[in-house]
DNA sequence: CTTGACTATAACAAATTACTTATATAATCT
DNA sequence: AGATTATATAAGTAATTTGTTATAGTCAAG
């Protein structure tokens, strides 16, 4: 569970989200991924760190370089709670209160924020 | 891009995570969802606002009370990144660069934080 | 062994968040 | 109408987050 808080939390920054874009094309050096995202090197290495602890990319050691990956843990957790959450919604999904409000859903069409 | 950012923001706070495990029970109205949450109403309204922005609940118009229910838009919408990811990786996964790093992931095994 | 590249940490400021209590608004009930 | 219930908004506060610059540590190159 607080797997789950510090991988949501993690992916909840637009900048993090933007750094796992980035590592999906393939590995980086937290000085190549500085380049494309105009903040300074520590702001990425903090979020470098958010990632890491959230279990959604791994680093190794090569030298003075610490070349990021994607981690796949951190997806499964999403996985997993995605996967929970359509098991509850199946489950009640042919309970009448739920047949009722599907039906009174449609007074709810046009709702402004 | 926009929906993301607000739908990843709102499940990163496990107050609001549990408000949707709640939910994922059936519907609850405001005075409901405070119950269990040990929080003031106010600060869930806030939470429900949040959720809502996110895409990941929706609520009617019952006289004075508003019931809450799970959108699956919110779903759909981490669904669809989890996609992505997933299809970024694929594509990846041939690649040369990418079987390197994971034979050399090894050294990386016993790492602390 | 000094210099330069790569990354992490410290110290601090600004913005945001998540609460709180008090209050406003609207619907329900008597 | 007056009281009560259901919810939203306002104002204020404490904690957290995100960024900055400056600096330290480690590795590589000459």
């Amino acid at each position: 569970m607080k797997t789950l808080n510090a991988t949501f939390f993690a992916l909840s920054d637009p900048t993090r989200r933007a750094i796992l874009a980035r590592l999906a094309l393939g590995e980086a050096t937290v000085t190549e991924l500085v380049e494309p995202f105009a903040i300074s090197q520590p702001a990425i290495s903090g979020h470098l760190k958010v990632l890491e602890s959230g279990g959604l990319i791994s680093r190794r050691i090569d030298g003075s370089k610490r070349p990021c990956r994607i981690d796949k843990k951190g997806i499964e957790v999403v996985d997993q709670w995605l996967a929970m959450m359509r098991h509850a919604l199946a489950k009640n999904y042919d309970r009448l209160d739920q047949l009722l409000t599907d039906l009174q859903h449609n007074e709810n069409d046009a709702k402004g924020d």
